[in-house]
DNA sequence: TTGAAAGCGCTAACAT
DNA sequence: ATGTTAGCGCTTTCAA
């Protein structure tokens, strides 16, 4: 029942002043003669003085705010597992006296999202999470922010230009190429391959396209002469249905990755209209559509994104920054999971995801 | 700066006692008037009281010890990995008064595991974290753990009899499945598989073969007709290189799945001698020579055990315990992650692992 | 059986 | 500029 750390009394009674003058030393809040900084650091440096932070977090008795801004979780099942994530750290931080709340903006209209960043900027929290969807739309918004002086994480997608504190997601132009040799394991004769962009909207296009970057360069770097074709589609054109269905025609078809974790059901489905069960089909993220093509066998493999934990570690990270001035990674790239049919269940059943 | 919780204090006002008198109940500590009692409970049911652990933390003012049994991490990577992750939450917790003090015994010697383990349990830890690779060894020092009732976690290995707190690992037979899936990607022919445990000793037969089961059913279930032969190799045994090369010049031979970390890399080296190149090769683990036999592509697949976390997380599940109260899963069952050429480097550089 | 009070280590307001 | 003191919410000891 010992094995004592140094208290900040001790450091007071080592250098001879009082705990008062100790605390302002340590914290920088000046007011102290340059005798008296002298004694106390002189200590500081002998002694590995570790705060406390359970005291410090008693004692000064604080209330922080981190607001997320994120695309309405109703109409997207990709968004409603970040939620998901979001709710779990918001109940872990509660005791802390730390209040994450959530700001939707709709995906489909870019003039609503920046409305929501605005007043939530004014409303003055004291961190921000973001999931910056709409690349232009966001620029100013992390020009107020700055001006504002609050912190902000981004996740999901990234943008250079914003200066954030921290990005959370995973490395797009690397998983393009995780996405090509999950397409070229044991494919023998040469082929066509298609990359899918399905998206109701273009406005992740260049996300998109450096996913497609990263799984042409895969096949040139091993000097495989594959044919390559790419559709970007938006699933409301009219002539969506016939496009792919003059794609799964085309005979010398090998493979589809698809860039887009709602996108990957769309394609199995088509692939399971035309009975074609020898082509392979990679895309993204563990949706309930795609566990379900995934057990049929229609889909072979999922890159899985991990929205949960990226969305749950957005709040630690800030948390942590408020609460304990732990400074968070500038990139916390997730690892490029790999799913399929045998080890989905145990994804699902680890607590972690 | 609001949003305050409800405090003990409160309680006590609203069922007109004292402070003491509620914490009395709220811990069922007796001494508690039949009266006090009922108004207690009755404000207590209205009210949604979530004590302050910060607080609780403090002003209990306890020290605890964790004690970790783990096999010498200088023979084996695989268990410098563990011990980087009891390291990693060793500096976590110091804040919290929870001493992590780690105990190695040799993984050759199965008497030294218990004359250690049989030390540990009379120094009185409050918990214990084990990987019990010696089954028969075990048993009589759960016994021991049990009479002086101090709550353990076994991680890695499971075993049954032991009734742990909770279990921390794979699930082995799903992972020779996932083993299995991996080396039937795009293998169009049928041929003949190989399943190598190599290891010096056999104390982790029984599990190894849990793989094996998972491997083999794998192939049942999808009504494949191949051929599988199975190895139980001591890399010591003379007769060692022999059998291993008899078994690279089978001609049918399409691939071979390690069911131990270690073996993975003695199983490419002979690969790679052999100048065989189009033979899968599915193993264990994210070990530094295996990392080099998957980027030079001999090895095709790692099932990563992720032994740092599991360390990392058993150390966790215990502190939580003592310090929070929070009861830890019966099983915590990692996912089987699948790690390639392409997608190393996103484990790697995630601070998670 | 009960209430009062000291203390955990730190912060922050308040005298001096 | 410096020391003192009153909290933060809880545990634990000590009188009553």
């Amino acid at each position: 029942m010992k094995a004592q750390n140094v208290r900040i009394k001790d450091i007071a009674r080592l250098a001879g002043v009082s705990i008062g003058t100790v605390d302002r030393v340590l914290h920088n809040r000046g007011n102290v003669s340059p005798e008296a900084l002298i004694k106390v650091n002189a200590i500081l440096e002998q002694i590995d003085y570790k705060p406390n932070l359970i005291a410090r977090t008693l004692g000064s008795n604080k209330n922080f705010r981190i607001a997320v801004l994120l695309p309405d979780p109703q109409v997207d099942q990709y968004w409603s597992q970040a939620h998901a994530g979001i709710i779990q750290s918001q109940s872990e931080w509660a005791q802390y006296n730390i209040q994450v709340e959530v700001h939707f903006f709709d995906l489909m209209d870019k003039s609503v999202f920046q409305k929501i960043a605005f007043q939530v900027d004014q409303s003055k929290p004291d961190a921000i999470l973001i999931a910056p969807i709409f690349y232009h739309e966001s620029l100013p918004v992390f020009e107020r922010f700055h001006q504002s002086e609050i912190p902000f994480i981004l996740f999901n997608t990234n943008i250079k230009e914003a200066n954030p504190m921290s990005f959370i997601g995973q490395d797009l132009y690397q998983s393009g190429k995780v996405g090509a040799q999950l397409m070229n394991i044991g494919q023998h004769d040469p082929g066509t391959y298609a990359v899918l962009h399905l998206d109701e909207d273009v406005h992740e296009s260049v996300h998109l396209l450096e996913k497609e970057r990263g799984f042409r360069e895969y096949f040139e770097l091993k000097k495989l002469k594959i044919n390559i074709i790419d559709f970007i589609l938006n699933p409301n054109d009219p002539l969506f249905n016939s496009k792919l269905d003059q794609l799964l025609n085309e005979p010398s078809l090998r493979g589809i990755f698809v860039s887009t974790s709602k996108g990957t059901a769309v394609a199995a489905s088509f692939l399971e209209k035309h009975g074609k069960n020898n082509i392979r089909l990679v895309g993204y993220d563990m949706l309930e559509e795609n566990l379900k093509y995934l057990e049929s066998g229609i889909i072979d493999f999922l890159i899985n994104q991990n929205p949960k934990r990226q969305a749950a570690l957005g709040v630690d990270h800030l948390a942590n920054h408020l609460m304990f001035k732990k400074t968070a990674p500038a990139n916390d790239l997730f690892p490029l999971e790999v799913i399929t049919q045998q080890n989905v269940a145990s994804y699902l059943s680890s607590g972690i995801h």
